[in-house]
DNA sequence: TGATATAGTCAATATAGTTGACTATATCGA
DNA sequence: TCGATATAGTCAACTATATTGACTATATCA
């Protein structure tokens, strides 16, 4: 994809489809071919602590449908593994395997990879400046309805 | 979606998702309700001059086949016309109609609403530096590989 | 002119999301 | 404590968007 644009959106789109696919294929040429973008991101939220499904759900930001198909498919893989919260017999507790664990540190590898590439690319400041501002710009308030 | 992370990954998808949302958001407010986010990305990348499907699928970053079915779309919803290449027999050439191009203003007003809204939380020179970073990782040339 | 490349379409499939309807369990309030 | 309501999760149907492979028509090159 040719980026001569100064369209933030289109700019925003071309950098992260880039990290995500070459973070992804690094994920997968490190054993793990089996991993689609949609299981990553949830893996990416996934910690030490196990959660239900909903309240990944809101933090990856998709329906608890769209969630529990997920879930069904890294459950099959052997990526996660679901067991009863004691504390409310309607929720499933979504922990990370061995497997699991393993996924997510090459992830973290292939992330870092991918960022030591971008970070030849700046300085430092201006790395702490674009992590401020895509923060900011993520988490930006709703503007006041304007139709 | 909350987003307390560090994860460059999570704030670049963050990030996007909240400009894509708030920028289709306004165009459908502004009268152009049955235009789907791949429709608005194709609008973005068309101009006065025509061009072929294939060209713009390459700077979109999909198949000629997803292209395909786009063009066919946004043309039946009479935001594109099609006309023969002179010089190329089988080629079509995209345009903006009439219409396209009042979604393409649209869309234009709506992108520079968010990015007013997203000026405010930086200072212009961190502005400068955010679209240059952006612009940089876009276009980062593949890696070595490394498998 | 014949081999090869390219523009575009059609078909099949994969991925990822949505809404609506439903069951089971929690929780709140009179 | 019971009844209304909210929440966790699943199932089904659908939409949107992408892929690859096979194909036709036309260009281009040697």
């Amino acid at each position: 994809m040719a980026v001569e644009t100064s369209d933030i959106g289109l700019l925003l789109k071309a950098a992260f489809d880039r990290y995500h696919h070459e973070t992804l294929q690094r994920v997968r040429r490190a054993g793990f071919a089996d991993v689609t973008p949609a299981q990553a991101l949830v893996i990416a939220h996934l910690s030490d602590t196990p959660k239900n499904a909903v309240s990944i759900a809101m933090r990856v930001g998709v329906s608890k449908q769209a969630m529990s198909v997920t879930t069904t498919e890294l459950t099959r893989k052997g990526y996660v593994t679901l067991s009863p919260d004691p504390t409310d017999r309607r929720a499933r507790l979504l922990a990370l395997s061995g497997r699991g664990r393993a996924l997510k540190q090459a992830s973290g590898q292939a992330k870092q990879a991918v960022e030591a590439q971008f970070a030849t690319l700046l300085a430092e400041h201006d790395t702490v400046v674009v992590m401020d501002a895509l923060r900011a710009l993520a988490a930006a308030p709703e503007p006041e309805q304007v139709g």
